[in-house]
DNA sequence: GGACCTCAGCCAATCGATTTCTGGGCCTCG
DNA sequence: CGAGGCCCAGAAATCGATTGGCTGAGGTCC
């Protein structure tokens, strides 16, 4: 900037000002700084600019691995809600797991991005406290611990019940569910919500029908099996997310059992192939991009206007009926 | 910092050192300004690290949306080995657009990112003049041009040449193939490719058999039906990446076919479903974590040095034999 | 002709670190 | 006893911007 200033024979503050518009500045003045510019191919430094002006427009993305489609959906509609309003994002990956999800939080809070969305562990205690004590915009998406945060994020309990409800109005006396990883809110709300679906559709809760799956494909898989290889087994099952239902898929194909005619099928997360898979899978759709709205929608005001109160945002899937389930 | 170095009663200078053990500190006092980083929550401020550094230990990716399973896998890999070198991930979306590439790369060099891993679009000379001008580091990554600048990405000739071949070898003579986006890279080595193979298998090259599917879903599906629709309709499709399989899927659905009875089936980029899928797909598998891992290796060195002569890597990709292909 | 404005642009402080230079106190040694 | 060395730590310059306050030139008004 320096540079461009001498070689249009101002100062730095007019200079400042021209690229800025933030004053006045004679016309001819303002021609010789813009041809000085470009002259010497200045870039602008945003990093001296954050430093001055304590803000980086940078907002920070707490994920568990955007290699999961249902996160790297998300991680693409936040990029481009944060375009709009102006900001850039700097991912870090949790894997869901609370130490690593510390360190990334602190990381970003370091590098000062302006506010930071997180989904959270589960167990984000320290995390939480952490970014609380200084103060960090911080919004929750997908698994929402119902704290004074701003947080985004599905309606799980009711779409889960529904589910259960429809599968029982079908016939259906053995639901089973794969549920994710322990301690998530997501896997809580959705057991939640089989629970309650059970219990409104007159059915007993069975233990031994509800398995956990880790919210990955091989756990679920075994998981799966295990439900198969019961005495009574079910005759459906509904799996919570994405990349158990890859496991849950496999296990009945090594089973040999056909779906939906032998076992009624439904998952969490709709995803592009899932209508070309055999049979066609019904699922429940997360809608990505209204969460990524809303999301950036929070995180902005409570970045313009830190001390409002919190907001609670829960957004309804969408059942996707296909094949799977039998209808 | 200045606080911190008042509760300790020492200078800004000695809490710097402490901090970053860049010189010896007298236990006492180490342990006083240790103390008063606890008391006072004291986190660094990276920004005015990165401006006195200038650097930022941070590397800008712009790739083409991530929520593209391909490019968020790769994306994922790269977060995952940026930060085995310490870098974090800015990320950006270019959609495959020149100008938006542009307006990207022009934003990761303003935030000042130590280097920049880019998926080149279908025209990217603008942004590659940019970036060398300002002598930005960079790498190319999945799309390469043969430019004096290090590229990471899968072989991809030789590999749809033995696909082609191969299919040959079952017997095959009309074999079609749906191309990706015009101009990219990775299209136009494909349908290299595709042709190489028809001239060693001593098959003609009909124009007819070569249909655009502009790297996305829809137009993939529309580029099938026409090949479905021909006199003499194909009796083995090559698809050249993901999003288009889906397309083609789809529009072998609609038109009936079974595969592989009807037409064998084989296409670009491997992905969990892919085995899920009716019938089970064959595929090319691209290796994401190794392109990640040898892309941050020339980031990073040509970071440290940035007057090293170019490399140019090619990783073979690998072919995920399932059922589709009819073999 | 002097008081007073307005206009356009410069000076210098500031943001929060890193790093070079400097210097005080204390030992040691001739 | 004085010079030279060590040990530690502080003062101040620096990175590249933003911005409040100031100033000099020129014009207006009575």
């Amino acid at each position: 900037m320096a540079d461009v200033a001498r070689r249009a024979r101002v100062s730095v503050t007019t200079v400042s000002h021209v690229l800025n518009e933030t004053r006045f500045v004679a016309p001819d003045t303002r021609e010789a700084v813009l041809t000085a510019v470009r002259e010497t191919g200045y870039v602008p430094n945003t990093v001296a600019r954050s430093l001055v002006m304590s803000k980086t427009d940078t907002i920070g993305l707490a994920l568990s691995s955007i290699s999961n489609p249902y996160f790297g959906e998300l991680a693409h509609y936040l990029q481009a809600e944060a375009e709009r309003y102006g900001y850039s994002i700097l991912i870090g990956d949790t894997r869901d797991d609370p130490e690593r999800e510390f360190k990334v939080a602190r990381d970003l809070h370091e590098r000062r991005a302006d506010g930071i969305i997180l989904a959270a562990s589960p167990d984000p205690g320290r995390t939480l406290e952490y970014l609380r004590m200084r103060q960090v915009p911080v919004v929750l998406v997908d698994r929402l611990i119902g704290s004074d945060l701003d947080e985004v994020g599905t309606e799980n309990v009711e779409a889960t019940s529904h589910l259960v409800e429809h599968l029982a109005s079908r016939g259906h006396t053995r639901i089973a569910m794969v549920s994710g990883l322990a301690g998530l809110a997501t896997t809580l709300e959705r057991v939640a919500g089989y629970r309650l679906g059970l219990e409104r559709a007159e059915l007993p809760y069975d233990d031994a029908l509800l398995r956990g799956g880790s919210s990955d494909a091989e756990p679920a898989r075994g998981a799966t099996a295990q439900l198969l290889e019961m005495p009574d087994p079910p005759t459906a099952l509904i799996v919570a997310n994405n990349k158990m239902t890859i496991g849950a898929m496999r296990a009945l194909r090594d089973a040999g059992l056909s779906v939906p005619a032998d076992i009624a099928l439904v998952a969490f997360d709709d995803f592009a192939w899932a209508d070309l898979c055999e049979p066609r899978l019904t699922t429940i759709a997360q809608p990505h991009q209204e969460l990524a709205a809303k999301a950036l929608e929070l995180i902005t005001s409570r970045i313009d206007d830190p001390d409002q109160p919190a907001r609670r945002i829960r957004l309804d899937p969408t059942l996707v009926h296909r094949n799977s389930c039998g209808c």
